[in-house]
DNA sequence: TCAACCTCATTGCACTTGCAATGAGATCAA
DNA sequence: TTGATCTCATTGCAAGTGCAATGAGGTTGA
C-alpha cells in the first residue's frame, strides 16, 4: 500500500508526442546526414531552399516573413539560415525597391544548381519512405492531417 | 522549355520528414510549456524524469547510460539534463559501487512529488490527442510503429 | 600481473537556438 | 506634416546542443 504520492504508471513509449519526436528525428537524419555531408546544408537551410526553389505564388519575391509564416521556423531561424546560405554563395538577398524593410531571397545559379542535384534525392527518399510504410503509409497520412490541421 | 538545371517541382508540405518534425513540434509545444512554467523542466530533463518515475527493471538502477539508450538523447545531452535536475533537487546522483563507472540516478522526495503532479497532466494530454484525431489515431500508431520499428 | 583495450560519464569547444530588444521603414489619423 | 503605432529583419545574450576528447574505471588474455 502506497502512503506517499507516488507518481501514476506512465509509458513514455506509447506517448504520442514522443513518439512522433522520435521518428520525425529518425526519418529526418538519414537524409540530413546526406546533404550535410555533400553541400554543407542544415535542416533549416534546406527548408529555406526548398522555399526558394519552389515559388508558388507567381512572384519570385520572398521574403524573410514569407518563409516564416510557410515553414514552421522562428524568424531569427529563418534570417541566420539565410545570411549562412548567402554567406555560401546559394542565396542572394537584396532589398525590396516597393516596401524597403522587406528583404527578398532569390537562389543564384549555384543554389539552382545544388537544388536541382539535391531534390531529386529527397524525392528518392520520401519514395522509400512510402514504399517501407506500405499499407501504413495512408493512415500515418490521415494522422498527421488531423494534427496538423487540428484547431 | 528548360535550359538551365530548374530544380524539379517539390513540395515541403507533403514531404513526410517535414510533416512528422511539424507534428511533433506542435504537440509538444502545448504541453511543454505547461510543465517549463509551472516546473521549470525543459523536454530533455522531462524524459530522465518519466524514467526515474517508471523503473521498469525490478532494480531502481537507472543509469545514464540505461537512459541513453531508452530515450533518443544523446549522453551528454542526458548528463546535463541529469546534472541541472540534481542542482534544482529533484534528482540524487550516487556512484554505483559494484561498478564505479556508472552514476546511478535517483527521484528525491521533491522529484517524486513533482511527477505525481506532472503525469496526470500528460496523461490528460495523451487522452486529448486521441480525442482530436478520433479514427485517425490507429492509423497514426500504425504508422508510427512501422516507422519507429524499420531496420 | 599488467598492458592493451573496452565502457561510462563528463566536459571543452564551437555553433545553434529562443527570446527580447533594436532600429529602420511603413501607415494612419489628427 | 508629424507623432503614435505597426511591421519587418537583424542582433545581443544566455542557454542548450553535437561532437570529439578526456579521464576514471573495468575486462581480458598472454
Amino acid at each position: 500500500m502506497t502512503t506517499r504520492s507516488d507518481p501514476p504508471p506512465f509509458d513514455l513509449a506509447s506517448f504520442t508526442p514522443y513518439r512522433l519526436a522520435v521518428a520525425a528525428e529518425k526519418t529526418s537524419e538519414a537524409l540530413a546526414r546526406q546533404y550535410r555531408e555533400r553541400f554543407g546544408i542544415s535542416i533549416p537551410e534546406w527548408r529555406v531552399l526548398v522555399h526558394l526553389a519552389q515559388p508558388l505564388d507567381g512572384a519570385a519575391t520572398i521574403s524573410v516573413r514569407d518563409i516564416e509564416e510557410r515553414v514552421a521556423m522562428e524568424k531569427s531561424k529563418v534570417s541566420r539560415a539565410a545570411s549562412r546560405l548567402e554567406a555560401a554563395g546559394y542565396v542572394e538577398k537584396t532589398v525590396d525597391a516597393g516596401d524597403r524593410r522587406l528583404v527578398r531571397l532569390a537562389l543564384t545559379d549555384k543554389g539552382r544548381q545544388m537544388m536541382a542535384d539535391l531534390l531529386p534525392l529527397a524525392m528518392a527518399y520520401q519514395k522509400k519512405i512510402e514504399a517501407t510504410l506500405a499499407e501504413s503509409f495512408a493512415g500515418l497520412e490521415a494522422g498527421l492531417d488531423a494534427i496538423l490541421d487540428a484547431e
